[in-house]
DNA sequence: TTGTACGCGTTATCAA
DNA sequence: TTGATAACGCGTACAA
């Protein structure tokens, strides 16, 4: 049955609106719209002249529908407010924006439970592909997942058994590598401060642990570990209650930056010499490090690099292509500062 | 012509796949999913099961096409790597969440060309509704949102017209208010710190110039502008280049916290007491302002609130109500600390 | 409570 | 270079 346009009061344009003010069919001006070298110039002028004056704007669900490819990506990060992801983000869309991949950004806050129903509700979008950070998934989500058919990477983290695709470093390796560099520096109890203790601060404790005990002065009783949100006074008031418990702790590893800098704070405002009375370390190499007084030592990570390579991984896997390397270690590196 | 299954490789399973494998149409597995009182629960049972079983996800752009309701909403701030506008989110978020909006988040950049783009690409969507920040949208972009008719709430400023909806608080009368501030304290050469100069930024200076210009000691050549990003190192390279070229001046009015920060820090480094030879004051009161040495003196921002407000002006709007109040003001706090 | 018929706006396919 | 036709997967309207 031929279509019969509806009279309904103020709808938003339509192929078939612009088709019939020119003249022309609806295929025509989607062509003119999508392969414009495939369409008469004359013809094309007319119909461009007509989606501005008409104020058409294409209905993506429709061609999702009907092409089954979304042009979408989704990325699932832990947080907005920390910058490693939004550089992990700038990497990804410095990557697929000149595809004209649209990004999905759907934020967890570090909660698994809400990680898989952000996925479940994302999926209803047909993304053509799927950015996760860590490896930890549940199983739910898995299933899902494998289900689909749909290409994931993961970002941040590496798959110990290497049998997903997956771009970052060793969060363990690095939290080994800056132990290591106190003790070189001649540090002996170096305390170990973790706050939300996700995926990834706990394997830089990991680390941390695997350092101390490689030279035989782990100690249990050096680490502060909590549930709580990172932040500058959360890491000031680590350093007090550490203090009073164990004051001969002569060196700190923050999980990340934000904790370190509350460190440095407490220190410069209680009169602690840094790095002599107590060496301070962070993670991340956040824009604040190499401000601090005294500047910080830390882990720089590649996390831009992270969201470029993943998002190129993807890119591949979309296209329908096996990716050379399904396990790509970006690596750290150790910025020696000031505060140790 | 009844519908004829397609035999294609390995799709994702739609209505129709589960509903054969119950037994039962497409509508009641519709039904039984999206108003599941109105399904017998034996039947609704075994379609949950069958669910599961195939993985069987929603197909948005379907319900969208034939509802012509996409739940979405378009958000469009200028930078993900401000803290200020993820706050904003965050208050958007637990607005639209509770009623199952999607947020299709843009970044703009402080672009007003990639804002059209970004405008359009979204549009899309078909969303339901938009938030867009600031007010100095593109003739271009009034134009595709008048002809769209789709409700469009702006953030962060107020229209002096009045004729938008818009939820913020005067950048001008903050801006002033500060600069009466360090006028109160006795400070004379109050210069200007701007940077990116956006919409925000540029109130920001005319709040200054306005309380200057009152007190009778306005100076153009105590203003140093900048469309650079901001940043910690640009605050400290300012601050240099301002001392060295205009020595006499005794307080900086940062256009934001991280500039600000900066000053700090080149102060603390070459033994430039603050706030005795130099005060300085920042905007936006971020988490680092109350933990830096000493204390900054800033204005704080209602950001959360704008987004929640905003959001919730928008919800109103999408369900066709009119909101009593078509611009919101929440206005600001000065924070007077330690610097100045 | 359950089902049938139809169309949402677009593109794939095939034909002219 | 252009067009006719048929889907894509779902919800609305109406019927049983």
């Amino acid at each position: 049955m031929p279509r019969k346009p509806k009279e309904r009061a103020s709808r938003a344009a339509t192929l078939h609106d612009v088709a019939a003010q020119v003249g022309v069919s609806a295929i025509t001006v989607s062509r003119a719209l999508n392969t414009p070298e495939r369409v008469s110039e004359a013809v094309r002028e007319r119909i461009l002249a007509a989606v501005d004056a008409l104020g058409y704007v294409p209905n993506r669900s429709a061609r999702t529908l009907v092409s089954s490819r979304s042009q979408t990506v989704v990325v699932l990060i832990p947080s907005l407010s920390n910058t490693v992801f939004i550089d992990t983000l700038a990497g990804i869309n410095d990557v697929l924006d000149p595809h004209h991949y649209q990004i999905l950004i759907g934020n967890t806050g570090y909660d698994d439970a809400r990680e898989e129903r952000l996925l479940r509700t994302y999926l209803s979008h047909a993304p053509d592909g799927i950015l996760l950070t860590g490896l930890r998934q549940s199983d739910g989500m898995r299933t899902w997942l494998d289900k689909l058919h749909i290409p994931v990477v993961h970002m941040m983290g590496l798959d110990p058994q290497a049998q997903r695709y997956c771009v970052g470093f060793s969060q363990q390796a690095a939290g080994a590598a800056l132990t290591q560099h106190l003790l070189q520096r001649g540090y002996r109890n170096v305390a170990f401060f973790g706050a939300r203790l996700d995926e990834r601060v706990m394997q830089r404790a990991a680390g941390y642990r695997q350092a101390l005990q490689e030279a035989g002065i782990y100690r249990e009783d050096l680490e502060w570990l909590t549930p709580e949100h990172s932040g500058i006074g959360l890491g000031a008031s680590m350093i007090a209650k550490a203090l009073q418990q164990r004051p001969e702790i002569d060196a700190v590893f923050c999980c990340n930056d934000d904790l370190a800098l509350g460190v440095l704070t407490y220190c410069q405002r209680n009169g602690i010499a840094v790095p002599q009375r107590l060496a301070v370390a962070g993670f991340n190499d956040l824009d604040g490090a190499a401000w601090a007084t005294p500047t910080l030592t830390t882990i720089r990570t590649p996390r831009y690099d992270i969201g470029h390579a993943a998002a190129s991984m993807l890119l591949d896997l979309m296209s329908g292509n096996t990716p050379a390397e399904p396990m790509q270690d970006l690596s750290f590196t150790l910025q020696a500062r000031e505060s140790t």
